[in-house]
DNA sequence: AGAAAATGTCATAGC
DNA sequence: AAGCTATGACATTTT
């Protein structure tokens, strides 16, 4: 019997706290009510198979009993226990965790004297100390089909192992609790814990200190956990895999999803070998947590959580009460939507902006690009700046002012003076020498030099189109060198250089155009050679911004579309991660309701019987009202229609 | 010779 | 108001 009560224990613990960290609320009153006088209350007294469970106190539940190793179904237990622990090292899932659970066994007698007068208190002090959890609780006594309740346990928090309605259950299994504690994960998880969290569950651990005495039975629990995970752990390779083929930091969002759970999770639980420390220390802190956390805040919930299973959803409670905004393992693992919002991003659509942009790209002479890499002379380096530019070549071949500008004189040359020029004056202290180095010329194509050695040159060059100027091929070439406005400034006789009327400060511009005589035709030029080799510059500056700008956004579209692979794979993943902890869930709760009993001692129909979890963590056996439901709900439905219609 | 790329120029808006 | 910059559109030149 002892047997058949820890088994049923166990597993209805673990159930219900599976269920309440999906806020699933258990609820079994309606199945176990009066229905099982030998029953004791867990933590309260006699015929009460309804307890409150702590997360923290349902860990390794199992341990203190002879759980026969080779049950085949402790293999999805602890396969489910083993996936609650990756989820629970999440750290901070958020869930209601007011547990109420009937545990359905049988204490003896000489356990009920054990617990002795607590059974009596327990009920007060539970009523008491429950608090926080009174509104959730109220709540699940309100379920609908929720059966009698014949008791309920409410520890406190600090309480020691049996001194607040410490029960038989609770005396004898006082070592199971404490091998509960050994376990891990829970001081693992402080690092990923919210201060609540961690601040509860060390307050736990320490109010909660376990007598070294119940050392020895836990020493094989441990074992049997340590067999037993191994095995759950082969059945779940996928999700091993899923961690070791995941690089958590990058595959976890801020938006944590089952499949992050997990993967956090089985990753804190393969490392938890690793930690080698938090492991003692646990087990040296065997405490026996309080047999209910409740309440819904987050830090109510942590402790819970911090012990809990995991946030095993049933594929029909995957809707259910997960904080959606909070960082939960079920509310992530359910957020369907965020895959569908990735979805509906039309990412797919990338792959065609990314062409079209590596297109572009690609059509985009490198040498330009680097060229625009300068930041205003691009053009100047490039085509008149560098060794064959028409600068260089007008430097060797002349040495007037001009080609001193071009090629980065410093200065208004006093061979202007030279310049046949009509209404010459010195200029050479006018303004500024203009550096080159600051500047952007880009006269790649019309430079003449020669052009000053022949100032005989007629108005006819000032056309915009500039056809060969003469038969003399030198002449020609050097001429090419120059660039439109420079042969107009020659042609106007404007001493100064395309790059001295561009660069130099308005002030002094005007100085020029008025203190020099100019006449309006050369005003006029001087302004539009100014503003045209402006714009030059802006437009020069304009491409090379254009450039840039798709440049990033080549890069931008590249690394949405890693991240929208790497989203990707872990939608699949958490996919098939679910589907396998469905199926754990689905066999933990058919061994459950398999080891429960109804008023004639037969086991529990699975197909007849569900468990569910309240917001508040109880967990409740209904059964299941095929019929009825669909009756009933035939019945709205009429009324609807008929309400409609009339 | 023609296409494509690069560059220059104009017009315009905004500061 | 003038000057300057940015930019689209077009022209011109170069490759």
């Amino acid at each position: 019997m002892q047997i058949a009560k820890k088994y049923f224990t166990e597993g209805l613990i673990q159930l219900t706290i599976l269920l309440s960290l999906i806020g699933v609320r258990v609820d079994i009153d309606s199945y176990l009510s009066g229905y099982y006088t030998p029953l004791i209350e867990i933590n309260l007294g006699p015929s009460s198979a309804y307890i409150q469970t702590p997360f923290h106190n349902l860990r390794d539940t199992l341990d203190g009993y002879s759980v026969h190793p080779k049950c085949p179904e402790l293999d999805y237990f602890f396969a489910s226990r083993r996936l609650l622990d990756e989820v629970r090292t999440l750290g901070s899932p958020r869930f209601p965790t007011q547990l109420n659970a009937w545990l359905v066994h049988q204490v003896s007698a000489t356990d009920r004297a054990d617990c002795g007068p607590s059974t009596s208190n327990n009920t007060d002090t539970s009523s008491g100390l429950e608090s926080p959890g009174d509104g959730a609780r109220d709540d699940s006594e309100h379920l609908p089909d929720s059966g009698q309740e014949v008791c309920q346990t409410t520890p406190d928090l600090g309480h020691g192992p049996c001194s607040a309605g410490a029960c038989g259950f609770l005396k004898e299994e006082n070592d199971a609790k404490v091998k509960e504690e050994e376990e891990p994960a829970p001081l693992i998880q402080l690092a990923h814990s919210s201060t609540l969290e961690q601040e509860s569950l060390l307050d736990g651990i320490t109010a909660l200190s376990d007598p070294p005495s119940h050392q020895p039975p836990t020493i094989d629990i441990d074992q049997h956990w340590t067999n037993l995970l191994s095995l759950s752990v082969t059945d779940l390779d996928d999700l091993d895999s899923l961690v070791t083929d995941t690089d958590i930091t990058s595959a976890i969002s801020q938006d944590v999803s089952l499949h992050d759970a997990m993967v956090t999770g089985a990753g804190a639980f393969g490392v938890a070998s690793e930690r080698g420390e938090a492991r003692p220390v646990t087990q040296q802190q065997r405490t026996i947590f309080p047999l209910e956390s409740t309440g819904s805040s987050h830090s109510d919930v942590s402790p819970g959580m911090a012990l809990g299973l995991a946030a095993l959803p049933f594929a029909s409670v995957c809707n259910l009460t997960g904080n959606e905004s909070s960082h939960s393992a079920l509310g992530g693992c359910l957020d369907e939507a965020v895959f569908d919002q990735i979805n509906q991003l039309g990412l797919e659509g990338l792959d065609t902006i990314d062409t079209q942009l590596m297109g572009c790209l690609e059509s985009i002479n490198p040498q330009v690009l680097e060229d625009l890499d300068s930041d205003s002379g691009l053009s100047l380096e490039s085509s008149s700046g560098g060794p064959v530019s028409p600068g260089s070549s007008e430097m060797s071949s002349s040495s007037s002012s001009y080609c001193e500008d071009e090629c980065g004189a410093t200065g208004y040359s006093s061979d202007v003076d030279s310049l046949p020029s009509k209404g010459i004056v010195d200029y050479t202290t006018t303004w500024s020498p203009v550096d080159l180095s600051e500047s952007v010329w880009h006269d790649h194509s019309y430079p003449s030099p020669a052009f000053f050695n022949q100032p005989s040159v007629t108005l006819s060059h000032k056309g915009i189109k500039e056809e060969p100027l003469s038969d003399d091929d030198g002449t020609m070439s050097e001429e090419r060198e120059l660039s439109r406005d420079e042969l107009r400034a020659r042609t106007m006789c404007i001493p100064f250089s395309v790059l001295q009327i561009v660069n130099m400060p308005v002030e002094e511009f005007l100085e020029v155009l008025d203190g020099h005589g100019f006449s309006p035709e050369q005003v006029t030029l001087l302004r539009d050679i100014r503003r045209r080799g402006k714009n030059k510059l802006a437009a020069q500056n304009c491409r090379k911004r254009k450039l840039d700008a798709i440049t990033g956004l080549q890069e931008e579209v590249e690394r949405l579309q890693a991240q929208r692979d790497r989203l990707l794979r872990d939608k699949q993943l958490t996919a098939k991660t679910m589907g396998a902890v469905g199926q754990q869930i689905k066999q933990l709760t058919r061994d459950v309701l398999a080891r429960l009993r109804d008023e004639s001692g037969h086991p529990l129909n699975p197909e007849r019987f569900t468990l569910q979890c309240g917001a508040n963590g109880r967990v409740v056996v209904q059964p299941v009202r095929r019929p009825a439901v669909s009756t009933s709900t035939g019945n709205k439905t009429d009324k609807r229609k008929k309400e409609k219609k009339q």
